[in-house]
DNA sequence: CGAGCACTTGATCGCTTTCAATAGCTGTGG
DNA sequence: CCACAGCTATTGAAAGCGATCAAGTGCTCG
């Protein structure tokens, strides 16, 4: 199954190719980029990489979710970063990893070793333009979230990341924007909890909240539906024309 | 007295010379950028730059600081950045400012319009290169940050605050590490709270505490003395090796 | 069937917020 | 010179929200 995703070796084929850091590459950059490159596969719960480990590759998520935390030494956790499909992994320029990483679904990323990939950045402009673009918004994307850190009720916190996942899935899956949204929550009870700055158990009850006054419907514990997106919003506490990122 | 801050003109003495956009420039890129470069000046208290707003210029902080804010419609505020000198204000490729710009104290900044400053960026890798370095910078700080907002007590708040902007005086004046730190607070409560996610009430008490057990001594409501860094960072949770970035 | 895991639900506790009063400081005007 | 407004900050008392502690449910897998 995983095997079928890892199985294009080929650049141009690869679902990611227009929204990575490999998004405005030409073909001989493409070319470049292919001679380096490599896949690997993680499955769910496996850590990708260790806060402090050197870090000798740097890559993009192709397919599954991998999550960035931070870890108190009394064991508080915070997850400070959620990668989807094309986010990039790694920071050219240092050497060790200030997060951990985790692979919070079954995941696939292609990887590049740092050296060659540096190395290449500083002879093709388009791929440290490309990666500019794509760290700038990861940051406005991490300021968004201070806010929901910052200054939302648990409700609102979690009506938030409803609406992020809700509007990632509507952006992949391409169709206009009509009645009820579906998804399947990739992250479970306590990953919620990590991201929002709550407890499991209060993700739980604002969850079972939402799905009394029936602004979410849930058939099982991860799958769900939103029958009016305009009301999950107002719960999030956004300004109603959602200049929402991520 | 902000006159004399402004007066001079010539890169090669301007005190952020070596941290800013400009830093690994050589001689023919500051001279282009000599030529699209001018200061402003703003009061404590002013908006440089409303969310939303059209931004048609970029800059760095030369001296004073500004801050980065985000308000919910009901006014809860939550700061996002906190820009000290040589920080970089604004968004090559994009349009409108996605959050307020305050100046915190007096400020003064070192601005290029912002068509002329992407076209430089294209032609000269020095400025790209140190832009992304610069971002990649203020993602660690933000996601440092998140931590902060979401796991620590308001206690651990306090602490992390006045840690980080001692250790940003220690750096400044750079002299070696002996003995107690004293600096000013360039925040009011109320900013302190904003960036917190506190209540000023709430900053107030902790401060309170604070003094009453000697982690920190206070003169004036602003100028703090800090005994023994060690006790603070205790206090602020942060692992004891103190990889702290911002 | 039982172990293990993810999740839910209940009861209570405590930290932070909220509401409110007061202090200290600065600048203004009678 | 003093009174007073306006602002920042401190402090107190009470309320509320989310955390903590504790069962219990439902599911999957061996």
């Amino acid at each position: 199954m995983l095997k079928a995703q890892i199985d294009h070796t080929n650049c141009s084929e690869c679902p990611i190719r227009h929204r990575a850091v490999c998004a405005h590459c030409d073909a001989n950059e493409l070319e470049e980029l292919e001679g380096i490159k490599y896949y690997r596969s993680f499955e769910a719960g496996q850590t990708v990489i260790w806060s402090g480990d050197q870090m000798n590759f740097v890559g993009s998520v192709v397919s599954g979710i991998a999550s960035l935390t931070q870890t108190m030494e009394d064991g508080r956790t915070q997850m400070v970063g959620l990668l989807l499909p094309s986010d990039f992994v790694g920071r050219p320029g240092r050497d060790s990893a200030p997060y951990d990483v985790q692979a919070t679904t079954d995941l696939v990323m292609c990887c590049f070793r740092k050296k060659p990939f540096e190395q290449l950045m500083n002879d093709t402009p388009h791929i440290a333009h490309r990666l500019l673009q794509m760290t700038l918004d990861e940051l406005d994307a991490a300021r968004e979230w201070m806010l929901v850190l910052g200054r939302k009720t648990a409700r609102e916190k979690i009506a938030s990341l409803l609406s992020i996942i809700a509007r990632r899935d509507a952006s992949i899956v391409p169709k206009a924007k009509p009645g009820p949204i579906v998804f399947d929550l990739p992250l479970t009870r306590e990953a919620m909890a990590d991201y929002l700055g709550l407890t499991l158990e209060t993700v739980s009850r604002q969850i079972s909240a939402l799905k009394k006054e029936g602004i979410i419907e849930l058939e099982g514990k991860r799958h769900v539906t939103i029958p009016d997106m305009r009301r999950l919003m107002d719960e999030a506490g956004d300004d109603s024309d959602g200049g929402f990122l991520i």
